[in-house]
RNA sequence: CGGGGAUUAGCGCAGUGGUAGCGCGUCUGUUUCGGGAGCAGAAGGUCAAGAGUUCGAAUCUCUUAUUCCCGACCA
């Protein structure tokens, strides 16, 4: 490919809205052109890229038996019916009509379509495990879109589906599979990939692992353990948290003027704040019940965790009218006086575990002492929910080996879930077993974002000049420079290289623009290629060209007719490193 | 869905009441060059859209659209 031909200018400004490098990048490189919020074209370069990903995906879906297939992106409503998901996702789910006014809506997940054509495929023991997969637009109408390639509207997702006789066969192979993401990961270069615990959301089944690139760009929040190993992202992490108990102690009223946060609380009581309480009003919808929650005045509520406790869709904090209606009083607010059948009671674990603390006394300006929530709330009310929503915090300890937990942010770009057998026995797929008895089969599931996943790479490898592709998903292997291309000497030499080049099987881009040296290498930086051969008057008179490597500072002089064997090593050394031995 | 910005040439921006500018990019020459160099010239704009105020609006007012950021949300 010659550059002067190549779709997609380099530019030389930063885009006004790009705040990620990766966005940046894109941008400035000619990868990608925006075309609305969270939807992108991807021109040559990112084209490329995305096919050698994918490529590496096939590979490996394959290995473990995938079968790839293609689904339709339009979907009709009945079969979304059928798994309840078509009322249970929100807006998210684009839905529309067609010509004659039949309800469809746009894939953003294919449980259902796999499952449609798999009740009728796959129905005997004797097929299981099996797997399929596709690679695949989807669209999901995010509310907020943001990042360039990390959080988008419109994208390519590999999705794979499979489905087992047995909750033994199903974790065997969900095994293999995040085996397969890991050797994914690794080709492709994103040397900073862990997989972590993860929450189940909307996809529901046991147990989830999502794969993430940690980096500051990322918008989910790690808890990893740098002893033991522990890694979970933030919505299901736990930590050991120290409760205190002591001899019990009667509730007293106190004067508390003008404290309303736990630490003008705490610090007016004159006690730590793990020796408070603190209730938090929220609301889950307009016909729903108040969730009153009560935790430990140190701790911070986790909303995923607490929904997932007490099964809620939507939180959102109550407004102050709300909260007096239920007989509380904002920023006073306890569990004992307000009207407890009017609302969901969440105590976190950390409530039972402690007593004697101080919490609100429903009015203003006053606090009570020795709260003990058995005693107190639980002998008289038996109808509430006990569980750990707290938030995991820099430095609480491992649950596993007491090591002071880190936090760090990740780029969600793959996820594993267990999903049992929520969509075969919603949907009736059924197979015969050995006793040609009717089963339901269970079933795993497993994601890429594709784009995210080249998105990601630039966060992780890059310099100041642009992104540094590995070689297992550059857009070219070789980035062939002519300096002073009107000069009739380099000329000659450079598209006698090219021609070269291309009839020895090298994918090469091809600089014949004639541009400044500063120029060229600055456009040459852009796009990222791991090896660069350089082709002047200067080296040319030693009948030689300089051999450059993408991220290095140094270069070498090769002769010229030793530049083709020369680059095959390194190229070959290259994929070396990348290919996977685990 | 809340809060806050933005919208003027392909890109990045200036222009606060008198009829449109700069840099980069593009094109034509010239220079023959090692980190976006210089010189000379050229093309390119319904100032997001609509309504209003005014003798006169890119500029003031209102409405709408698009878009970005923060939050909520998120398979």
């Amino acid at each position: 490919m010659r550059l002067s031909k190549l779709i997609g200018r380099r530019i030389k400004e930063k885009p006004k809205d790009a705040e990620l490098v990766s966005h940046i990048y894109l941008q400035r490189g000619g990868y990608v052109r925006q075309v609305s919020t969270g939807i992108f074209t991807l021109l040559p370069l990112a084209k490329r890229i995305t096919a050698k990903i994918e490529k590496i995906i096939r590979e490996e879906m394959n290995a473990v038996d995938g079968q790839e297939c293609l689904m339709p992106v339009v979907l009709p409503r009945e079969l979304w019916e059928e798994s309840g998901r078509y009322q249970a996702v929100g807006k998210e789910l684009v839905r529309f009509k067609d010509r004659n006014g039949k309800d469809l809506l746009l894939g953003m997940t294919h449980e259902e379509a796999v499952v449609h054509f798999a009740r009728t495929e796959v129905n005997s023991y004797k097929q299981m495990p099996i797997m399929t997969y596709q690679i695949q637009t989807k669209f999901r109408d995010e509310p907020r879109s943001r990042g360039g390639l990390i959080r988008v509207r419109e994208f390519t997702m590999k999705d794979a589906y499979s489905w087992h006789t047995t909750q033994e066969c199903l974790e065997t192979y969900y095994q293999k599979v995040h085996k397969a993401y890991e050797k994914i990961f690794f080709r492709a270069g994103l040397s900073n990939c862990i997989s972590v615990e993860s929450d189940t959301g909307m996809m529901g089944g046991a147990k989830a692992h999502e794969f993430m690139a940690v980096c500051d760009a990322g918008e989910d929040t790690l808890i990893l353990c740098p002893k033991c190993g522990y890694k979970a992202n933030k919505e299901v992490a736990k930590a050991i948290v120290q409760y205190h108990k002591e001899a019990e102690q009667p509730l007293a009223e106190i004067h508390t003027p003008n404290c309303k946060t736990i630490e003008e609380v705490a610090a007016f009581v004159k006690v730590p704040e793990h020796k408070t309480a603190k209730a938090v009003c929220l609301r889950s919808g307009d016909n729903e019940p108040l969730i009153f929650v009560v935790i430990r005045g140190d701790l911070e509520v986790n909303e995923a965790k607490l929904r997932k406790a007490a099964q809620l869709k939507n939180i959102e904090m109550a407004s102050e009218f709300e909260i007096r209606n239920i007989g509380a009083e904002p920023g006073y607010a306890a569990p004992m006086d307000i009207d407890l059948n009017k609302v969901k009671l969440v105590i976190d674990k950390s409530i039972i575990e402690s007593n004697n603390l101080v919490c609100g006394a429903n009015r203003v300006d006053y606090h009570r002492t020795g709260f003990n929530f058995m005693r107190d709330v639980a002998s008289k009310h038996s109808q509430y929910i006990v569980a750990d929503i707290a938030s995991v915090r820099e430095g609480d300890l491992c649950v596993e080996c007491s090591t002071p937990l880190q936090v760090r942010r990740g780029i969600e770009v793959g996820n594993i879930f267990q999903l049992g057998t929520k969509y075969t026995a919603s949907m009736a797929h059924t197979y015969l077993d050995e006793n040609s008895k009717e089963q339901i089969p269970l079933m795993g599931c497993y994601g890429i974002g594709v784009g995210r996943l080249m998105a990601s790479v630039i966060e992780n490898q890059h310099d100041n000049y642009g992104p540094i592709w590995p070689i297992s998903i550059a857009p070219f292997e070789v980035h062939l420079n002519a300096l002073t291309y009107s000069d009739e000497k380099v000329k000659t030499a450079a598209e006698s290289l090219y021609a070269s080049f291309i009839s020895q099987g090298l994918e090469v881009l091809f600089d014949d623009s004639d541009g400044k040296p500063g120029s060229q290498f600055a456009d040459a930086d852009l796009i990222g290629v791991p090896f660069r051969v350089i082709v002047s008057l200067k080296t040319l008179e030693q009948n030689s060209v300089e051999l450059k490597i993408r991220g290095q500072k140094t270069s070498e002089i090769v002769a010229l007719d030793a530049i083709i064997p020369t680059l095959k090593s390194r190229i070959a050394e290259a994929h070396q490193k990348l290919s996977c031995s685990c």
